[in-house]
DNA sequence: CTAAGTTCAGCTCAGTTCGAGAAAAACTCT
DNA sequence: AGAGTTTTTCTCGAACTGAGCTGAACTTAG
């Protein structure tokens, strides 16, 4: 491999290189932005307000910065453009989980060109509302039942390209991911409760859980949470003990996993 | 949305819209090819003839067609191109799973250009040794332990650009596919034995399963076999009574699954 | 043919985990 | 103080798991 006149090939090769040459496509990322509102999830939402597709709803989402150029420099790699594109729409908080969903690139998606759009997924704790951003009629954090029928989220409804299926994708990787992993926790703020634990993957699975057996299977998952030693400032509503608090602990898998389809 | 309005402002973007005013940059396949040759799980690995990484082993790939050009036709999606990629360098066979595995698109991974790379996670059944195809210099199916030291596969070791984390990745998906999903029959014939079955998962997990409870588990976990009613033409090599041949059921997931950890 | 060895498939049993409910602990509100 | 709420722990039968054993079916050596 270190074979000199290799190297000098492969320097002679890169000096005479067009990238030009190549037919005209595009890169996107689009973000599937997930979070939970008093017990709801949300999924963050714009309206388009430029060509194709002018109105409609769609993911936050953008092309990306290829190389350095008048819009500013490049990016250095998809998830510093996907947090680039999002941050353009709300405010970012500290503690989030970016995970990269899929990419879609049917010939037909984007009536302007060839276009491939990587998908990621955001789970974050309770954000506040989105500003409007440039290009950007308007943003808004929008309740998943608002979407689909009742406890699921349909393909294809009301979003611009194909965002639905996006959407829907990005819907179950969260709903597996809580199975086999502690990345409920991302919902959460540093320090929570048992109870809110449960409420995130109430709201994820759209089921409800028993609360004493599942208070059971998260202290005996190694890792999942660390007792804080701290108690929560006052019980539920209506009066109640005082819940211990706990922080996400250092499992990036759960054993044994929390399946969806048990109590 | 449906605004007549909107319909002749969309019409007349479209019309006017450059796509050559965007910064180049390409979109790859990379198909993380796995299969299993007497108990030994392989990958299909390619040496690069062409610039740049001439000499280089890599994951065989290629350029997606976004449009109509002299190569050939567009590819209609990217498990088209994949497929097209893969078919250029072994024939392949007609019961396979294909799955996207992400999409690598750090700023400096191609010196040529910026480039994307939509890697893919094929997991077959036992296939010929490879042609040498164009843009190749030699195409070979490769045993994991000649990648990594002994049971894991490690990073960037020896292949060319990123593919090295590239195929860690996709080992990694496959063994974890095999603990939820019932896609272990991917690497087998469309009839097996239980036993076959056993060592697809003791190829792909690094360890050895207690077969009597490996049988007890897949019997129990419903749509994972269905009984064919034939038996294996013999027995094993040493003698020994003939095994049941069973086909791939209809689940899509494992309850309970199979988790790799445990016996 | 017979005996020994091998493989497959079913059985057993102790230990663990699970679902469902009850009970205890800690707190609020009237 | 007493009733109601919420959190946390406990109980118990059912189901499941890991490990080994046994019998059935087959091959090979002698």
């Amino acid at each position: 491999m270190a074979d000199p006149r290799h190297e000098e090939g492969e320097h002679r090769f890169l000096a005479d290189y067009d990238p030009h040459a190549f037919a005209p496509a595009a890169v996107t990322v689009d973000v599937v932005a997930l979070t939970i509102r008093s017990g709801v999830p949300h999924v963050l939402l714009t309206r388009r307000a430029a060509y194709p597709q002018r109105g409609w709803w769609a993911l936050p989402g953008g092309f990306v910065r290829a190389q350095d150029g008048p819009d500013g420099p490049a990016d250095p790699d998809l998830p510093d453009a996907a947090l680039r594109v999002l941050s353009e729409k709300t405010r970012l908080p500290t503690e989030l989980h970016l995970e990269q969903l899929g990419t879609y690139g049917a010939r037909d998606r984007d009536p302007r060109m060839r276009v491939f759009s990587v998908a990621y997924v955001l789970l974050a704790p309770d954000l506040p509302d989105p500003d409007t951003g440039r290009d950007t009629e308007e943003a808004a954090w929008v309740p998943w039942s608002e979407l689909g029928h009742g406890d699921g989220v349909r393909a294809g409804l009301d979003l611009a390209f194909d965002h639905g299926r996006v959407l829907a994708d990005g819907v179950e990787r969260a709903r597996s991911k809580l199975e086999y992993t502690p990345l409920a926790t991302a919902f959460l703020p540093p320090a929570f409760t048992i109870t809110a634990l449960r409420e995130v993957y109430e709201a994820v699975w759209g089921r409800s859980l028993h609360a004493a057996n599942f208070h059971r299977k998260i202290l005996a998952a190694p890792g999942f949470v660390e007792d804080t030693g701290r108690l929560a400032e006052r019980g539920g509503a209506g009066g109640g003990r005082r819940a211990r608090l706990y922080r996400a602990g250092g499992a990036t898998q759960l054993h044994p996993p929390l399946l969806r389809n048990t109590q």
